[in-house]
DNA sequence: AGCGTGACAAGGT
DNA sequence: GACCTTGCCACGC
């Protein structure tokens, strides 16, 4: 298979929508990042719209936004200063463990098929 | 129809 | 390792 043509394979109807529905499959406990988002819906240079995506969220929302960050494993502090802290510590009200502002990527990044992790330490 | 915007990513300094 | 600059793509006006 080729492995990632500049055009539009299917470009969803929204691709806000698209970011709520895949962000809310991500396990508790578990973080993913804006570009990896981004590329399970297809856009893999689309990393900014998925950020976008979740700051049209309602204050109501059922979407863990907080479980998203960015590549680095760093918390995004754009947008709300507030929301920033408070996503440290949604996260690590989940077991995240985010130390000044960062989680480590490589530790807690979710990969489906393996959600088990418990591999720390 | 086009232009500007923005919770980003990667590369270079 | 940090900080700055360029490129990206979808959405709103």
């Amino acid at each position: 298979m080729p492995p990632q043509p500049p055009s539009r394979p299917s470009p969803p109807p929204g691709f806000r929508r698209a970011v709520w529905e895949r962000v809310t499959r991500i396990p508790r406990g578990r973080v993913l990042g804006y570009g990896m988002v981004a590329a399970m819906l297809g856009s893999p240079r689309a990393a900014r719209q998925v950020g976008y995506a979740l700051a049209a969220l309602p204050p109501d929302t059922a979407v863990p936004w907080w479980r998203v960050l960015r590549s680095d494993g760093s918390i995004a502090m754009q947008g709300d200063p507030d929301r920033g802290p408070r996503q440290a510590e949604l996260l690590t009200a989940e077991g995240v463990e985010v130390v000044d502002g960062r989680v480590d990527m490589a530790r807690w990044c979710w990969d489906p098929g393996v959600d088990e992790g418990g591999g720390g330490a």
